[in-house]
DNA sequence: GCACCGTATTAGCAGGGCGCCAACAAGGGC
DNA sequence: GCCCTTGTTGGCGCCCTGCTAATACGGTGC
C-alpha cells in the first residue's frame, strides 16, 4: 500500500507524521511564521498558510502558541532582537572616535542581517496596539542603553530622559537604514555621516543641557550601582 | 405602527433609512473607520463594527470602498496628511532662527492634533506591506520638502539625497513626539532642543557634505566591505 | 519481538468575518 | 400621484479561526 506525500509523489509506507520534541516543533513552526509574517502583513497570512509551510496540522499552532495573534507577538519578539547586540565596542578615545566606531559596528551588523532588521522597522499604518508597542519599546530601550554605554555616557543609562533622547535618535537610525537598504536613496557612507554627526551633536550639546535642567532630580529609575 | 431604532427606543413611522449623497455617505463611513482603526489594530476591527458605528448595512462598505483593506488604505491616506501642513513659516534670519521657528511651528501643530499624529506614527510590528509603505513614504517626502523650504534650503528639495536625509530626520521627529505626547518621558522643551540641534547639524554639516560628493556619480546599493 | 502507554499530533465541528448579488425602497422628476 | 433612478439593504457562500475528542507515533517493560 502506498500514500501520497505533501510533494504529490507516492511514498513508501511508514509513519504518516513524525513525532518531535515540543521545543523542536515549536521552533520549526516559529521559523515558518517568522518568514511568512515578514513577507506579508498580518491579515494576509493565514494560520493555514503557516501550518502548510511547516507541514503540520493547523490546530498544532494553537496548541503551541495559543491564538494567531499570540503567535504573531512571538514572531515580533524574535525579530526585534538584534542578532548580536552584545558585540562589544571599545569605549575609548575621543567622543567622535567612539561615535564613529559605534555607528560603524551598527551598520556592519545591519548590513549582515539587514533584511530582518528592515522588516522589523517596517511601518504598518495606523492603529494602537499596546502589546506590539511595548515589545518594540523594550527593544528600543535596550538599544538606547547600549548606545549610551558605547559612546561613553553609560553613567547616564539610568536617566530616563537621556534614554528617551537616544530612543528618539533610534527613530532616525531606523529611517536612515531603510533609506539605505530598502530604497537605495542613501549609501552606507552617507548614512554613516548622518548618524555620526547627529549622535555627536546629541551627546555633546543636547544631553548635558537636559542634565543641567534638573541637576538633582535624576533619581528616578532603578539604580543598581553603588 | 412603530419601529425600534438603533438606540433601542421606539420611534415614529417614517423612512427606515435616509438616502444620502454618495460623497456625504462616503465621508461619514470613512470618519467612523478612521476612529475605529485608530483605536485598535487592523485585525481587531471588523467591517461589522464599522457598519454598526455608521448605522449602515455592512455591504455598503464594499459598495463604497471595495474591500476591507481598501477602506483601511483610504483611512491611512487620510490620517497621514498633516492637518495644516501648508501653514507657512517665514524663511528669513539665521539658520538657527529658521530652524527654531520651524520646529516651533511643527510642535504647535502636533500639540493641537497630537492624538491623530501619534496614532499614525504608531509602529505596528513586522510585515512588508508595499502599499502602506508607499503611502507613508509619500507623506514623509512631502514633509521633507517642506522642511527644506522652511529652513532655507528649498533649492535642494529636488535633490533626492537631501530629501532622503530629511526623511530620515523625520524618523527622529516622530519618535521624539511619541516620547513627548505618548509616554511623557520628554517635555516639549526637551523635544524642541533635540530636534532643533539635530536639524541644525544636519543642514549645516551633513547636507553640504553630500552635495560635495554628489558631482561624482555614486553607486547605489550596499557594499559588503571586505 | 511484542504489547502497552504517554502524549505529540490530527481531523472535524461550530462560530464569525468577508465579498458579492439580487432585491428593495427613498425621494426627486414629470 | 406615479415612475424611475440609484442609494441601500438582506442574505448566501466561502474561508478563517479556536477548540475538543479521537488518533497514532515511538519509547518502555517484559
Amino acid at each position: 500500500m502506498t500514500r501520497t506525500g505533501q510533494s504529490g509523489m507516492t511514498v513508501a509506507d511508514g509513519p504518516r507524521w513524525r513525532r518531535l520534541e515540543p521545543d523542536t516543533r515549536r521552533e520549526q513552526i516559529l521559523d515558518c511564521a517568522v518568514r511568512l509574517f515578514g513577507e506579508r502583513p498580518y491579515a494576509a497570512v493565514s494560520t493555514t498558510d503557516i501550518a502548510r509551510d511547516a507541514g503540520v496540522a493547523r490546530g498544532l499552532l494553537n496548541h503551541y502558541f495559543g491564538t494567531k495573534r499570540d503567535l504573531y507577538l512571538e514572531v515580533v519578539r524574535k525579530m526585534v532582537l538584534l542578532p548580536d547586540l552584545d558585540g562589544a565596542v571599545a569605549a575609548t578615545g575621543s567622543l567622535a572616535e567612539r561615535v564613529e566606531r559605534s555607528v560603524d559596528w551598527f551598520l556592519d551588523t545591519v548590513a549582515a542581517h539587514g533584511k530582518t532588521f528592515v522588516a522589523v522597522t517596517g511601518a504598518e499604518g495606523v492603529g494602537d496596539d499596546p502589546e506590539i508597542e511595548q515589545i518594540l519599546a523594550e527593544a528600543d530601550d535596550i538599544a538606547a542603553r547600549k548606545v549610551l554605554e558605547t559612546v561613553g555616557r553609560g553613567e547616564g543609562a539610568d536617566d530616563e530622559q537621556w534614554r528617551a533622547m537616544i530612543r528618539a535618535y533610534g527613530g532616525m537610525v531606523k529611517a536612515a537604514v531603510r533609506e539605505w537598504i530598502r530604497h537605495g536613496t542613501l549609501d552606507r557612507e552617507q548614512v554613516h555621516l548622518l548618524l555620526s554627526q547627529a549622535l555627536i551633536t546629541i551627546v555633546r550639546d543636547v544631553l548635558p543641557e537636559v542634565s543641567a535642567q534638573k541637576p538633582r532630580a535624576r533619581l528616578a529609575g532603578a539604580r543598581t550601582r553603588g
